[in-house]
DNA sequence: TATCCAGGCTTTTTT
DNA sequence: AGCCTGGATA
């Protein structure tokens, strides 16, 4: 037997041998989580506990892989029959098996959230809804703020505090959306993400022989990132233990930055209340095994700033390693070149491999200046999240081949392949087939299948040509495993063919990926842990997977880490460059907007300065394409939330002080070897001479623009401004954290600017 | 019905 | 800048 308890600390031992009843872990950032949460597992079943009675549920299906593989070098093959994966795909496996139950079949599809957004946009044009009052994004996210709150559409409707917070929003109707919207789902006998946890709950609400039998099958319940669940998640596995008392949930309430998708903090002081404060034992992790005292006090200096918090002291007895490293760019581009270059040294002079390195920026548009810069100095790297493979088009539309062939009431996917490759079904055609099928209260298939007695013509040839097709693609599911159909399909459907035709290189590249997804399922198929090879249950897994899931280049596999701090979550790299520090990208604006949530920004931030373990540098540039237009942006307020006294500015760099951040500088052009400044001037008139007439004509401004702040402004200044032109300020007015100037314009007459935003020069 | 072009809009994060 | 939509045209 392995031993694995010499080398743990108190703590840590404390929450591996902890037998039963509830459990909290609340476990700093790199404080050994994974190692107590896998060693738990092996403990228990060291001392006879069945590994099909344990349930453990991870952020990422990658995550909950790499745990069963650790287990198994502890415990050995059993370890392969723990209950182990995301919320998602556990309970997705369960709904399969119990979908009667809820009046849907096991070959049920998931809608992702495209699907789920094309679905919406049908419903509201269908309503008669103007669509740039309803968008889809916001009435999707109120939907499915809903469905994570368990209020169905009925709740919905009947919710008064709801319907107030749609009419205030201009949008009474989303309660008629959302109800439309559920039951086109049930009818294309189809759930999306939220619906997968929704739906569970609903199976163990109405159906208590079934939520028997899992409570009992269930001996213990473990929940990693547990500051990251919803109260749907909560509730299913409050239900899931309320039998054996055994759940263990892990997490850390500085970590939790998944409150935009429901994700509740408050679950974690409900967990102590639910099953009462005497019973519930609670462990502190809080020795940080990962990073140098500098990065640990760092960020601990930048968390105590949040007055939402669970105590906590989380402390290192590692190095004191060396500070933080600030980079200031004049330009995203050189910013990507500074660090590209930063970490072109770091890795000669340190030993490093690309392994060691990581790029993490708030969103993943701001990916491409380090694609460049690094691949100019032949870097090798690879980008995690952004358009994933089952992303693409080729593949989804070969995927809605697929669930089309495996659910025909799928109507997401009907609508996607009815016409492709081109088969002479135009809109029209496909309009007057929904038409019919909802005078006759059938589904689309019903109508497809028999066109010839709905409809005469033309088009009908198409379509019952279309109908035969699937029709003999049905007929192999029972007979073929998984590979099997996809590849006949990919051939005869015509799919793979148009693409092989196009030989541009983006068509070669959408040739490779579908080969590349029939690989997929070949591995799928052989792969010994998966029992059920069916079409059906392929999909089933592969709509569930997580960015970070997605498969790595076989060939070369030392290679810089490019993500979003939210990918990042979980991972640890030696150097870790946090990029795009400026106000408004990071903490973004958008966030700021919508939710308020700077608390929430700042734990993201948090997030990011615990990846490092060695060394930790931050970015920022001055100026930023947005829309293709030139942006001036200004130091994030974070920069100035570390304690100073961990912090250093690049030498390459003219320094960013503490007075730096209030007052622009005049003129940095020297400063940058490059003389990358000229050439960004040179855009920005470039930019300036592309704006739209009126604008243009509106006035041309001077090149040379600063960031603007307040302390460069006073009332009566006079100033320039990119798109408005010449002014006198009138008032200057500071409102917490937000700045904003009301300017008398020569031209347009008066403005109220947000002085993060304004391209302001004081003249 | 398919294709081309102009104009408008976008970007927060993800299961 | 790139993507999508809608209208005009082939």
């Amino acid at each position: 037997m392995v031993d694995y308890i010499s080398g743990l600390n108190d703590p840590q031992r404390e929450a591996v041998m902890h037998g039963s009843g509830p459990l909290m872990i609340i476990a700093g950032a790199g404080s050994g989580k994974t190692r107590v949460l896998t060693y738990r597992i092996a403990h228990l079943i060291d001392n006879g506990v069945d590994p099909f009675r344990i349930l453990s549920l991870t952020f990422t299906n990658k995550a909950a892989g790499e745990m069963r593989h650790r287990i198994e070098k502890v415990v050995g093959t059993e370890a392969r029959n723990i209950w182990m994966g995301t919320f998602h795909s556990v309970f997705a496996k369960i709904l399969r098996i119990e979908a009667k139950a809820i009046g849907y079949t096991s070959n049920f599809s998931i809608y992702d959230s495209d699907d789920s957004k094309s679905l919406l946009r049908s419903i509201i044009k269908e309503m008669a809804l103007d669509d740039k009052v309803y968008r889809v994004n916001s009435v999707f996210s109120r939907i499915s703020g809903a469905k994570n709150r368990l209020i169905g559409p009925d709740d919905y409707l009947n919710n008064s505090v709801i319907l107030a917070d749609d009419e205030s929003a201009r949008m009474p109707h989303i309660g008629k959306i959302y109800q439309q919207y559920a039951l086109r789902c049930f009818a294309a006998n189809a759930m999306d993400f939220d619906d997968l946890l929704f739906n569970t709950n609903v199976l163990f609400r109405d159906h208590l022989d079934i939520l028997n039998k899992y409570q009992h099958k269930f001996q213990y319940v473990m929940v990693d990132e547990f500051q990251d669940t919803n109260v749907s998640q909560y509730l299913i596995t409050r239900k899931l233990a309320a039998v054996h008392q055994n759940i263990c949930i892990v997490g850390d309430d500085a970590q939790s930055i998944y409150a935009f998708r429901g994700a509740n903090i408050e679950n974690i002081l409900n967990f102590q209340r639910d099953y009462g404060k005497e019973n519930v034992k609670i462990v502190k992790l809080e020795e940080n095994y990962r990073s140098t005292n500098t990065i640990v006090q760092a960020a601990n200096s930048i968390i105590a700033r949040n007055k939402n918090q669970l105590e906590k002291h989380v402390f290192t007895s590692n190095e004191e390693g060396p500070l933080i490293d600030v980079i200031k760019a004049s330009s995203d581009n050189e910013e990507g070149r500074l660090v590209a270059s930063a970490i072109f040294e770091a890795k000669m002079n340190e030993s490093l491999v690309n392994n060691d390195f990581a790029i993490l920026y708030r969103t993943n548009a701001q990916s491409r200046a380090f694609e460049e810069a690094l691949r100019k100095v032949s870097l090798k790297y690879r980008i995690i999240g952004g358009l994933s493979f089952y992303q693409r088009k080729e593949i989804k539309d070969l995927i809605a081949y697929l669930r089309f062939t495996v659910n025909q009431q799928d109507e997401e996917a009907f609508k996607r392949i009815i016409n492709l490759p081109k088969r002479g079904i135009g809109d029209t055609t496909v309009a007057k087939i929904s038409v019919i099928a909802a005078e006759k209260q059938d589904s689309v298939w019903e109508i497809v299948a028999d066109i010839t007695k709905h409809v005469a013509g033309r088009a009908s040839f198409a379509i019952e040509g279309f109908a035969t097709l699937i029709k003999s693609f049905k007929l192999l599911l029972d007979q073929k495993d998984a590979f099997e159909v996809a590849s006949h399909i990919a051939k005869t459907s015509g799919l793979l063919k148009e693409l092989y035709d196009d030989k541009t290189v983006e068509g070669l590249a959408r040739y490779e990926n579908v080969q590349e997804l029939l690989n997929a399922i070949k591995e799928f198929v052989d792969n010994p842990d998966n029992e059920d090879k069916s079409l059906s249950a392929f999909l089933q897994s592969v709509s569930l997977l997580t960015t970070a899931d997605e498969k790595e280049d076989d060939g070369d596999n030392d290679r810089i880490t490019l993500m979003t701090i939210h990918s990042a979550k979980g991972l640890e790299f030696k150097n870790v460059h946090i990029v795009g520090l400026e106000e408004d990208l990071f903490p973004s604006q958008m966030m700021l907007e919508s939710r308020n949530d700077l608390e929430e920004e700042r734990r993201l931030f948090y997030v990011a300065i615990t990846r490092a373990e060695k060394r930790l540098t931050i970015s920022y540039a001055e100026t930023r394409y947005h829309y293709g237009r030139l942006k001036m942006c200004e130091p994030s307020r974070f920069l100035m939330e570390i304690d100073q006294k961990y912090m250093k500015v690049s030498k390459q760099r003219s320094a960013p002080s503490r007075i730096d951040f209030d007052r622009p500088e005049r003129d940095r052009s020297e400063s940058t070897s490059t003389g990358s400044m000229a050439f960004v001037r040179s855009l920005a008139q470039k930019t300036a001479q592309r704006q739209t007439p009126q604008q243009a004509a509106a006035h041309t401004p001077s090149p040379d623009f600063a960031p603007t702040s307040t302390a460069t402004l006073a009332s009566g200044q006079r100033v320039e401004h990119a798109k408005f032109g010449f002014g006198t300020v009138k008032n200057v007015e500071v409102n917490g954290t937000e700045r904003k100037a009301t300017i008398q314009f020569e031209q347009v007459g008066e403005k109220v600017l947000l002085l993060s935003f304004a391209k302001l020069r004081v003249v």
